[in-house]
DNA sequence: TTAGCTTCCGAACGATCGGTTGCTATATTC
DNA sequence: GAATATAGCAACCGATCGTTCGGAAGCTAA
């Protein structure tokens, strides 16, 4: 029936397969992102979408990346420009606030689910959801690390514990507005990183 | 080929399903509980497994049922007989933490696992889900109520977002643990608690 | 024009899903 | 001891799972 497309068509045909693979992983988790529900719902053959990856598993490779990029494009990329440190590990949490308070995603954030989904089990789609989690909380840990060397935090201040409560933050408003749809979560998360990242 | 049970027999079959099906939705999620895993596991037909429940649904209220009981046995009942309040508020924190580090069932808690799962959907196992954990939050709030009425915590303090904080210090705890298998996470999680738990 | 490459489809594969149906064998009740 | 109730099994149902295969259709290079 459909015949070849175009180059640009094609990367267009797989981008609208892993954006739409991503909604509704984002729902209904990474296992729960069907072959089949894909295809219907882009109203192509099962065939068609396979076909552009081989296996499940590569779409669901392709899908995390994708939320990956997702990531940064709505939270990375709208950190403004600030000075390293303190100023920036606030802005760079004010935009995971944003970023999950602007429901970008239905399911909510994507890597939150998709960590619970997959953390007790081994394979790859597992290690790249650690690794961009590590990633991030890479970045998180270097601008506190700053912030303690620039005196805007405290000397003793143990960096390890203040990423752990500030990922504690954003866990805890992903569950607030997703399970209980509690509007003033968003509320509370910024008062506990005000709190947290206080001069 | 098996016969019948007596009435003993026959509570202790479903007992079996029941907890077996736990520590399987633990690990793989309630959708990824199946029936056909859950008899081979047991050594049974699957007709002998939904016998005892009559739809896959009921057997997964069933399990969040179980899951409730043994949060209770393992985490409620634990928490010493101490007086209301302050004090009481941080052993029942302590025995939360203590739960997920003893790590009573394979794929963390459930609840975390769970809650995540189903945010997105309705129907009555969310319903069951969402519940469980209102009770639980409920609790805390009371004990929080308490301690700020007998001026253990601060007069002007947000119970409301003293409950968000300890949520969010037990979901990073599970995340930890369970992603990352991070061992220092049930100390970062004591140390979080003692903060917001000050007198 | 022609040959090749690629995208996508229709159809089918074996496996597994949740669930149903008869049946056997036993515990319980009378 | 006879009648009844029921736990569990083997077999099967239609649906769906991920995956494979052959071919149709159209773009591109020769």
């Amino acid at each position: 029936m459909s015949p070849r497309k175009s180059v640009a068509e094609t990367r267009l045909t797989r981008r609208r397969i892993v954006d739409r693979g991503l909604e509704i992983a984002s729902m209904e988790g990474l296992e729960g992102l069907t072959i089949g529900r894909l295809a219907a719902d882009l109203g192509m053959s099962k065939a068609g979408v396979i076909g552009h990856f081989g296996s499940k598993e590569t779409l669901q490779l392709a899908v995390v990346d994708e939320a990956a990029d997702v990531f940064v494009r709505e939270v990375q990329e709208r950190v403004p420009d600030v000075p390293v440190g303190l100023v920036r590990l606030r802005e760079m949490c004010e935009a995971w606030v944003a970023y999950l308070e602007r429901h970008v995603l239905p399911g909510g954030c994507f890597f939150t689910a998709a960590a619970t989904e997959f953390d007790d089990r081994g394979g790859p789609v597992r290690d790249a959801i650690r690794g961009m989690s590590a990633v991030w909380q890479r970045d998180l840990r270097i601008q506190a690390r700053m912030a303690v060397h620039a005196g805007e935090l405290p000397a003793d201040t143990d960096v390890g514990q203040l990423v752990y409560d500030l990922v504690g933050v954003m866990l805890a408003l992903n569950h607030f507005l997703q399970l209980e749809g509690d509007s003033v979560a968003p509320g509370r998360a910024r008062r506990s990183l005000r709190r947290l990242l206080a001069e």
